[in-house]
RNA sequence: UGGCCCGUCGUCUAAUGGCAGGACACCGGUCUUUGGAACCGGCGGUGGUGGUUCGAAUCCACCCGGGCCAACCA
């Protein structure tokens, strides 16, 4: 289960949205959708169904009137269907949301938390800073609320022009995080929206809208891609500071689907389009969703993908053979099998009367016996195969046709080369051929061994098709981000023309799948493929363990990969403890905590940490032999509870209980297992450490017979684990305690385990 | 140079202090009327250094590497 569900999981058992599961995909209507949309719909609508009552809301996120259109809304509706998933009657619009968004607004502003700024957007711009200086208040910044109230109303009444005020947060113009120093709420914008016309003079921006539409649509769990991390903290702010309705969304982030060989910024597909790279958005070669249906890539391959790229927060690249393979898993059970013969060679059948014909059959899916579909294949004295499968000089490993070799015509006969007839200029023009009539329907007589079948097809009974090669747009794994063009693949579309398919194909409708056997799947184009015209797609090839190995086609998922190497950071000197100290008050405390006990990798910590040092010398005070003791648990154990329980608090814990503490540990008293339990306590509840001691739960099973019982149990259990064991697995011994620990619910000594389950599995 | 985030086989991803596992790719084999498909097997990984712990991919510290943020875009 990845992170996210877990995160549901979790809510949904602490009750914290009353079992509801909300969430959504908000795309902007300003392109098309892309494979990389695919991954946020599969997961955000993949979500909801999984959970009884879950939705998932298709919201449109249009607060940009001066780039969004309603072809794109009914475009993107459109791809979502087509992935297989249904928003049932939750579709919303940002701009439905204007009025209600405008009053929030008025209400930050009475808050004093929200202001007109008159300043010119170049002065904003000026006055953010940058990432290492902060910014500069506005000198808007302080107007009266009556001021703020006054001019914002008379923004939406339209008094103004575009650029002479913006509505901002008030917040913090030093903000170490960029979002947070006084964000635009609000532009002046005189511009036709497509929905709601010239109502609006006023805009809101995407930090403001985002929230606050997840709010009204009592959204629970609001997922996003990485980029929005820094966008959360504005989130939740905003959230707090109108007193939205609790409990309130959470917005997680995980990682986008990013594509080997593919772009997927609309700025970037819009160029593709804008410069004529390709016909439009659905272009096959596009990533667009609308173009991979075109190309002929299913619904159900694109979430199989979805699957196997999984959700994480981890920086990640797709390889295309993963891409490919998902596609190549789904057609392979569903695509009808035909002959199509791309660059033809003619081959005459010397051995075959002239004029006769005969119908072979064959399955139109493989595996089919009986009572599964077939096709007819026409077969005469004049064939056309592919001009690739036949060699005058063939290359070391080469198993089709050879002059005086033999090679099958699928379905067919085995024929053998007898003569190489050539044109004018000295080309291959046709093959003469013999037929073998024993191997009547492709069966050779036993002991015969032909290692190659092609594909053909019957001069006379061929079928003229268009079939466009299609192949990655894009010739580098990541086209580089300044000149993506630069990268652009001047082959990623070959069109053959003039290729000729098995006569079943005449009357192809459009938008179907068949596997051209050998050279890899193909879709009629729902588009071209009208009016008796038969125009095919490659969506992908076959696997080709041959052309991978001569190098030959460059989309094979064989023939790619190996471009990509991480770069492992180089081996450096490693500082030691107290080297790394940056200023001379931390490398005075980094002395002084090393003077006073501590080891040195502690006091590297401690020097870092005022409030830790200075505990640690209160502490030490009363108990000076356990100086490295309290340093230790102070940099490790208490810095890990602090940092992940949010009801630890290091100011909680008395010094002297620490010292108490470190003194019971290392007396033995207490043993470290128990210890964490202690401390934990003390950081959340503080008091002495006798207090904390008597109020845990501390039983421990120390003893030996029990013990005993239990790892017998578990060795019984497991015979095969207790033998590899024996047989070097060392590693297994941490498999046995952690079963005992378990069994035991934590009480078992950790360590007396160790010692007796080693000891019983070498005896 | 500030803040935040992220580093596990070539790639993607599990392991939530207790056996480093799966998928794709790759290599080999079986089978084969697709150099396809299917099946079987193999190769291969915790960025580094220290520390804590009976036990660390997981916790702590530092180092290294990568990403995001300075639109009146989303």
């Amino acid at each position: 289960m990845d992170f996210i569900r877990q995160v549901i999981s979790r809510d949904l058992k602490t009750g914290k949205y009353g079992g509801r599961v909300v969430t959504r995909f908000p795309p902007e209507p300003n392109g098309f959708l892309h494979i990389g949309h695919a991954k946020a719909i599969c997961l955000n609508f993949g979500i909801a169904a999984e959970h009884p009552g879950g939705r998932c809301h298709l919201r449109l996120d249009d607060t940009n009137p001066d780039t969004e259109k309603s072809e794109f809304v009914e475009a993107m509706k459109e791809d979502i269907r087509w992935l297989g998933y249904d928003w049932g009657e939750h579709l919303y619009h940002a701009s439905d949301y204007f009025e209600a968004l405008y009053r929030y607004a008025l209400a930050l502003i009475d808050k004093g938390l929200a202001y007109v700024d008159s300043s010119t957007e170049a002065e904003i711009r000026e006055r953010r800073g940058n990432v290492t200086t902060p910014g500069t208040d506005s000198p808007f910044r302080d107007r009266a609320v009556k001021v703020n109230r006054d001019l914002f109303e008379r923004m939406r009444a339209g008094e103004f022009p575009d650029g002479s005020h913006v509505l901002r947060a008030k917040i913090d113009m030093a903000h170490p995080n960029m979002v947070m120093r006084d964000p635009l709420l609000y532009r002046i914008r005189h511009s036709h929206h497509y929905r709601q016309g010239d109502d609006w003079p006023i805009y809101p921006m995407y930090d403001f809208a985002h929230c606050l539409s997840d709010s009204l649509e009592r959204v629970t769990h609001s997922l996003c891609t990485l980029e929005f991390e820094n966008n959360r903290e504005i989130y939740d702010w905003l959230l707090e500071h109108v007193d939205a309705p609790a409990p309130r969304p959470e917005q997680t982030e995980f990682a986008p689907l990013v594509l080997d060989y593919v772009v997927t910024s609309k700025r970037r597909l819009k160029e593709l389009v804008r410069a004529g790279r390709v016909r439009g958005w659905d272009d096959p070669r596009m990533p667009t969703l609308a173009g991979l249906r075109r190309r002929g890539v299913t619904p159900e391959a694109i979430r199989t993908l979805c699957d196997m790229v999984g959700v994480a927060r981890a920086q990640s690249r797709i390889d295309a053979g993963k891409f490919e393979y998902a596609v190549r898993d789904d057609l392979n059970r569903r695509a009808p099998r035909a002959f199509c013969v791309l660059d033809p060679l003619r081959v005459v059948l010397t051995t075959y009367p002239e004029g006769a014909e005969e119908t072979f059959t064959a399955p139109a899916l493989p595996g089919g016996g009986d009572g599964h579909p077939v096709r007819n294949l026409p077969f005469g004295r004049d064939i056309l195969m592919e001009r690739e499968d036949f060699a005058e000089n063939p290359p070391p490993g080469f198993r089709r046709l050879v002059p005086g070799g033999e090679v099958r015509l699928k379905y067919a006969y085995v024929i053998r080369c007898d003569e190489v007839v050539r044109d004018a200029d000295g080309r291959v023009a046709e093959l003469r051929c013999s037929v073998d009539h024993a191997t009547r329907g492709g069966v050779a007589p036993t002991g015969r061994r032909v290692r190659a079948a092609v594909h053909w097809v019957a001069a006379d009974h061929a079928v003229s098709a268009e079939v466009r090669l299609i192949d990655r747009l894009f010739l580098e794994p990541e086209p580089p981000p300044d000149d993506f063009m630069r990268a652009f693949n001047p082959e990623s579309e070959r069109v053959v023309p003039g290729a000729l398919a098995e006569p079943g194909l005449a009357d192809a409708a459009p938008g179907v799948h068949y596997q051209f056997e050998r050279l890899g799947y193909f879709f009629s184009d729902p588009v071209d493929c009208v009016d008796g015209r038969l125009v095919f797609n490659r969506t992908v090839t076959l696997r080709d363990s041959w052309a991978a190995r001569s190098g030959g086609n460059p989309s094979s998922g064989a023939a790619a990969g190996a471009s990509r190497r991480k770069v492992r950071p180089r081996e450096t000197g490693q500082p030691a403890p107290g080297q790394s100290l940056h200023t001379d008050t931390e490398r005075r405390r980094f002395r002084e905590a090393v003077s006073l006990g501590a080891t040195e990798a502690a006091a590297a910590s401690l020097a870092r940490s005022q409030p830790l040092l200075e505990i640690f010398g209160a502490a030490r005070g009363t108990y000076p032999e356990g100086s490295a003791s309290i340093a230790a648990w102070l940099v490790n154990e208490i810095t890990r509870l602090t940092g992940s329980d949010p009801e630890a608090r290091l100011e909680r814990l008395d010094p002297a209980a620490l010292a108490d503490f470190a003194r019971a540990v290392d007396g033995g008293v207490v043993s470290h297992r128990q210890g964490r339990t202690i401390i934990a306590e003390l950081l959340r509840r503080g008091g002495s450490f006798e207090e904390a001691r008597a109020g845990l739960d501390l039983s421990e099973i120390a003893d030996e017979a029990t013990l005993r019982a239990l790892l017998e149990e578990i060795l019984a259990e497991y015979p095969d684990k207790a033998a590899a064991y024996r047989n070097g697995q060392k590693g297994l011994l941490g498999f046995f305690v952690g079963e005992v620990m378990k069994r035991s619910r934590g009480k078992a000594d950790p360590r007396k385990t160790s010692r007796i389950a080693a000891g019983m599995l070498e005896g």
